[in-house]
DNA sequence: TTTAGCACTCTTCTTTTTTGAATGCTAAAA
DNA sequence: TTTTAGCATTCAAAAAAGAAGAGTGCTAAA
């Protein structure tokens, strides 16, 4: 469908403008290309023709349309090399294995936000690949204790426990114990239902005052689905020229607050996934690209969050050496 | 030095102002106060020249100054009292005990909010009341444990320990049973020299490889020094009119993401406080609200950012409000 | 197929004009 | 002594007009 140069084209408009964001003129390219502005202009009516440019008045240079950039990110865009400075920041983190998860999740996403000048999140959620190791029990005073669900891939749950009714502290014990037995090695979503299906039924064997206690940790136990959110970089692509009216800023400040969107990434397919403008839930500027992840048995997503125009090919290069690093952890 | 008439007239141009962002004049203030409005203008002008009342150009409305704030604050303002509605709002997050704290920091910073439509932020730290209650270890393969700390308060704390010798599982048994024995009691942030002060000189005794687990477990209760901070309502600011261009809407965002301007609104003295505009690390049209409180031991700050116009009586109304539930529960 | 040349379009920046809301001040009224 | 009516004056904000410049499309020649 495309000729080579308008291949080439295509490519030289769109990287001019990731790094201009001006609309790019016949002008410009005749240099790189050997050629007139006249031939120049007549390729670019012809990749307009074809949906792939625009322009933003009759007489103004070319833009990339939407459709322009899935082409270039499809077809044209190489795989960018890291630089070493970037591969050794990253390896700071990842061979860092004293961090606790949650430092190591905001140190990543910290560092990644700003090595690519674009928003980053991951979105993380509490595996169903967890399975419960032990579980125990703390006291705090008459009516409070800790309950601690750690789980075989070293992920720890914590919940208060309250107690109406005075227990004995053998009663607890008992309960615990019993909970031990029937639940180490089930799924951490499925946690509710064994202790419900599996538990309940005989626990009054065991324990006298069963009632208060099994309600008190069925309530605690009900529901690990912990999902946890960590930003960095927002202002990034708030600096970009494309959002300098103050309608587009305060739109994306609060899309980026508002949890069922920022939730709604995770969505859909694996591997790495790239939503450009309409294709995105927040702006008609705005590209995300993201990717799953699996880290020790903790499931989450990795998005990157900037302008339409942004540097797709050092973008993906990096998610994809991210996922990469983490999955291959054991 | 006022008279009576001039501190109802900066009241009402205070609230009018805050009300509506835009300069009060002379005649919107006549019917009220049942003069003329060149009777009014007399008395702008002797407010303006205590320096409580600005103009924005030389024939236009007055708005207060940063002292007439202040003066609007200290001597005029009178406590609001909470809707019915608001206070059922709190109450639903203050009675429910089965919340973790965390949760309960996340709901209440987003109802307040919510509530006052101003920025919420709320610092915590893992306190100095929270003493050792208890200390478990749970292994997850040969070369990791999870080591976890729960505190009288109820506060839990987990660290991995890696261990890279091969050390037998009664040594490590040994060595809990060592630490439980010698720091339950112990403030948390004193956890690390009793480690290095007590345990080291006499492990030795106990445990074999006591070199290898004593460093893990040094490094891993090193530092209980936790600081989390929770926003809600970011949004809430940017939508006010002083923050209108995108220079301002994307400073006060940059100020929202930079940890060390947040960390410093804990700095200084007790009390509900208020700083406004320049007295705040923001924004000249920025007032923060900020008080500490004390919740189970954990102690922290609330503060509420909105712009200087804020409804300064409804703010800490608020904050006198939640800062008593909270501490009074035990 | 490529290119020079030119008329034409439209944005952006600057300048001008218009309108109206407020003020300060003066002098009279209370 | 305090209040008020009246009026000239100031300035912001919005609308209108003008000037400059960057780019395009198209035609006709190379």
């Amino acid at each position: 469908m495309l000729n080579g140069r308008q291949v080439e084209l295509l490519k030289l408009i769109v990287e001019d403008y990731i790094k201009t964001a001006k609309p790019v003129s016949s002008k410009a390219i005749c240099d790189t290309l050997n050629c007139s502005s006249a031939t120049i202009r007549n390729e670019m009516a012809a990749l307009e023709e074809y949906g792939l440019l625009e322009k933003t008045h009759i007489s103004s240079g070319r833009i990339p349309s939407e459709k322009g950039y899935r082409y270039y990110v499809d077809n044209i865009m190489q795989p960018k090399e890291l630089t070493g400075e970037d591969m050794l920041k990253l390896q700071t983190i990842f061979q860092n294995s004293s961090l606790v998860l949650d430092d190591y999740i905001t140190k990543s996403v910290e560092i990644v936000s700003e090595m690519t000048n674009l928003t980053a999140v991951i979105l993380g959620k509490s595996s169903k690949e967890n399975f419960v190791s032990k579980v125990e029990v703390v006291p705090i005073n008459e009516h409070n204790l800790i309950a601690i669900v750690v789980t075989d891939k070293g992920h720890v749950e914590h919940r208060n426990l309250t107690i109406e009714e005075d227990v004995s502290a053998n009663d607890i014990k008992q309960t615990v114990d019993l909970i031990n037995k029937m639940i180490v090695g089930t799924q951490l979503d499925e946690v509710g239902s064994v202790l419900e299906y599996k538990i309940k039924p005989i626990i009054a064997n065991y324990v006298k005052q069963h009632e208060a206690l099994y309600n008190a940790f069925y309530n605690a136990f009900n529901d690990f689905t912990k999902e946890s959110v960590v930003m960095a970089g927002r202002k990034n692509i708030l600096m970009q020229p494309e959002f300098s009216t103050p309608e587009k800023i305060r739109d994306i400040v609060s899309k980026f607050e508002d949890k069922q969107v920022i939730n709604r990434i995770t969505e859909e397919d694996d591997g790495v996934n790239i939503y450009i403008g309409s294709e995105t839930e927040f702006d008609d500027d705005v590209t995300i690209i993201k990717t799953k992840y699996n880290l020790n048995g903790e499931e989450g997503t990795i998005a990157l969050i900037g302008p339409k125009r942004m540097e797709y090919d050092k973008a993906v290069t990096l998610l994809n050496y991210i996922t990469s690093n983490i999955d291959k952890e054991d």
